[in-house]
DNA sequence: CGAATATAATAGTAATACTATCATTTACTA
DNA sequence: TAGTAAATGATAGTATTACTATTATATTCG
């Protein structure tokens, strides 16, 4: 869940609204996913903030958390009080995507009231890559977004999570699921006869990252490149599959 | 490519054409992906074979090649002389699938001669569950698909492939883009206008793993289901998309 | 100021991902 | 059929990883 904190008035008018609202955007996370809320300490942010960087420089499988504790002038055995190990690390990390992903789907949509447009809000937000940092929480969400569209399917190809929790392994991706959710509401909102309104919303949101990936990586298995967007292109798919006239 | 050899009139008789292919057909796969061939011994099959149960058992993070030469009644160092890496031998599997795929929806759309239904045959193919095994080639081809839905992500995220082969990293895929070239250029031949025939061809090819993943282990996420599988949803999808009338 | 708490430093363990060496078996060839 | 090359097996060794445990040193807070 997302936590509002107030503001003064002052601080309303010395940035906009929506800052305000970005600074004070607290994203909830699973508490299974840390020992300690990195939250809650200096020591527990820089570890956050430096191995968003850190994996996407180095991969998440040569990422370890003694090079993290060299990094930022800290100690292996530290960063093991904040996180078991470096999977849920990484879970975190997705988790705190997700939600700020979510946040800023419903914050951009909310207003909308016609359902097309709205869809086509949701979608624009979900695909769009990151160009912009909001510079207030310690996360540097372009080098997140990288990381997730590097990274995104170990995070949940870990047959730990669901060899450790069964039954309980939905719990780290109730923010996922809420989004894919909220997505899939969406669409039946414009076509309340469309039969896979689930499937296309997670065709959407891990196609985007998907087509993120191509594109940098694969040019030649997309039409994506510096003109072309994978908006544009679920954008179009999207509204070509709803309210057909068959 | 793929290697025909020519049977005797007798074998033909005996099994079907379709059987008798695929008895003979052999999967050619980028060198640089082995040390040495396994198709070439007993051993190297049994290597190939046995690897894929494994993986699927364990996952791939706990796959090593120690405990798959004492599965195997091997050792550890006679794995190695056939390949790198476990990361190697997960690419020569992901090669093989794709080789395998490609050859089946090629040999089913063949004799196609409308462009929709072979769009729609090719799609099938695809997406489709692989519930049996052709029983010629050692490699069992319903648990190598399992291996892929499962682990799919990890044979292009590793990113060795792309640090170590710099320019080279598409050797690896040249099956895999190869088919979605192929598959891209039967949506072209549906609808000519059609602006992003490559991406909706990527997006068939791999968010069919990702609906088979989500069918399994996020049930929320997807509607396909026992009833409904995700051939339904990608040929829907797919002939609501192209030559619309707008 | 003193006590709790957080962090750092160090050491140690078991597993992993290899490499190297040498012994043995098998296959092939003169 | 002996003799040799090639394939495989057995063993050992190394560096790294993913931790756990212990103790020492800061830092914070009542």
């Amino acid at each position: 869940m997302i936590v509002l904190l107030l503001y003064s008035r002052e601080l309303k008018l010395k940035y906009g609204i929506m800052d305000i609202l970005m600074q004070s955007v607290r994203i909830e996370i699973n508490e299974k996913l840390y020992l300690k809320d990195p939250e809650s300490s200096s020591l527990g942010k820089k570890i956050v903030e430096e191995s968003i960087h850190m994996i996407v420089e180095l991969g998440f499988d040569h990422f370890t958390f003694k090079k993290l504790g060299a990094k930022i002038n800290s100690n292996e055995s530290s960063i093991y009080r904040y996180f078991e190990n470096k999977q849920k690390l990484l879970l975190y990390l997705a988790a705190w995507y997700w939600g700020w992903m979510e946040y800023r789907m419903v914050f951009a949509t909310h207003s909308i009231s016609d359902s097309k447009e709205k869809l086509e809000k949701a979608i624009e937000v979900l695909t769009q890559n990151v160009e912009e940092d909001n510079a207030f929480s310690h996360i540097n969400e372009i080098v997140l977004n990288q990381l997730i569209i590097n990274e995104y399917s170990n995070s949940y190809l870990v047959k730990e999570v669901y060899k450790e929790n069964k039954g309980k392994k939905d719990d780290y991706f109730t923010i996922c699921k809420r989004l894919v959710a909220r997505l899939s509401e969406m669409i039946t909102a414009v076509d309340k006869k469309y039969p896979y309104p689930l499937s296309l919303a997670s065709t959407i949101v891990e196609g985007s990252l998907h087509q993120h990936f191509l594109k940098e990586h694969f040019p030649t298995l997309t039409n994506c490149n510096d003109k072309i967007n994978p908006t544009d292109f679920f954008t179009d798919l999207i509204f070509r599959t709803l309210n057909q006239k068959n």
